[in-house]
DNA sequence: CGCCCTATTGATCAGCCTCAATGAGAGTGG
DNA sequence: CCACTCTCATTGAGGCTGATCAATAGGGCG
């Protein structure tokens, strides 16, 4: 219900309603922009629709993705706090974009964004050198990694991207699998091969504790 | 020895002589920036070298590459004439760009790029939006293909991007292979059943026609 | 406590890779 | 002009990684 009220329109009153005041702006000064709160699996754009807006990340994580007909799923990028999306295409969005978990976001008009960036964001250069940069990696690991580089390499990329060696992630295995090109069964069977090295420590299936992280380095090259 | 004049200064004359008049300039107006001309496989610019300059082909083609420590190599994007490509990282290349074939690139520094693009082509924003749109695609094909559909779509992918329905590839099978994140003898083998379906017919090794576009589209989704 | 969804584990299979040999084409030198 | 060579492409045989199909286990929530 919330995503065709955001179709119409994302500043309408349903979206910011429920933490408008209830988490403090994660970086200084009054955020431009509108803040709105997705469920998980919630969808906050589809592919082909209008690219209207621009978002960053406050809490929760986001997925973009591309679909093919028959269900196989690319997931292209996963979206953590600070992170900025929907720039994907020029007009019109070229992936769908999906909440993980639940989560908040910083919405902006595009034209706003181009001129601007977002307060305590990169321009809009910056954003885009950054984004090309990481879909590179992704391609070298998707064209050219064993299963075992992937999910370390996923690993490390996650712990770069909170801190410490205790990693949470937000997704499930099936969005694991879909972003590194592998299938579920795969992704579960090369963890527990990972944790039998002793390279990890599988606490709960979204807890992961990194416990030997130069030799997943060395896995990666 | 080229590419060594190249890194202390592409505005080296050694670069600028041979075909400063011996082509005209593809599109209206004087270009700006400098002429080059690479032999084939001569090196434009290495990974991990400072981005000083933004390039565009004019003749020829280019492949931007990764490599791994123990050779494997992902090539990111084949570029043909009117692309521009340099833009990979921020101040440094997080690729390697090679000449396919002999190939004339017209060079600006990446400042007068950023304020101005290069005359005929994009703007810096519009040409990453459209690189990071074809980096995308090129995620699900490595991710979410058969070798059949990655080798479909390429061909495809090359038909758009110069006219007919014979295509004249400037690559090697190699080439190929190290694009889709295949082997050689798979591309080969591809090639082969394709032509024994009747959907492409193989001139050369390099000369290719789509006998059945209809049928390769359907093969990709 | 029981249900449902997700994750894990097992067994088998297929697609692609690897290794190896042959074939074709371009360039060189006699 | 032709033989030679070198490189690249094609083809074949067999193995391995990861996919598929199937069953079991765990975990959150009513």
């Amino acid at each position: 219900m919330q995503v065709v009220a955001l179709k119409s329109s994302p500043f309408s009153p349903i979206h910011q309603a429920p933490d408008e005041q209830a988490r403090p702006a994660p970086f200084a000064g009054e955020p431009m922009g509108v803040r709105m709160h997705f469920d998980r699996d919630e969808e906050i754009f589809g592919e082909d629709e209008p690219a209207q807006y621009v978002y960053r990340v406050l809490s929760g994580a986001v997925r973009t993705t591309r679909m093919l007909s028959d269900g196989r799923r690319q997931i292209v990028e996963f979206h953590v706090p600070g992170d900025v999306f929907g720039l994907d295409g020029e007009t019109r969005h070229a992936l769908g974009a999906e909440a993980v978990g639940d989560t908040v976001l910083q919405v902006v008009r595009r034209s706003a964004f181009m001129s601007g960036g977002i307060d305590g964001g990169d321009t809009a250069v910056q954003a885009l050198l950054k984004k090309f940069h990481r879909a590179q990696a992704h391609m070298l690991l998707l064209g050219r990694h064993t299963a075992c580089e992937r999910v370390a390499a996923f690993l490390l990329d996650f712990q770069n991207r909170s801190a410490g060696s205790t990693v949470d992630l937000p997704m499930s295995r099936q969005d694991i699998a879909d972003y590194l090109g592998l299938t579920i069964e795969t992704v579960s069977r090369t963890f527990t091969q990972l944790q039998a090295a002793d390279l990890i420590d599988l606490e709960s299936c979204r807890r992961v504790i990194l416990r030997n992280v130069a030799a997943l380095q060395r896995i990666c090259e």
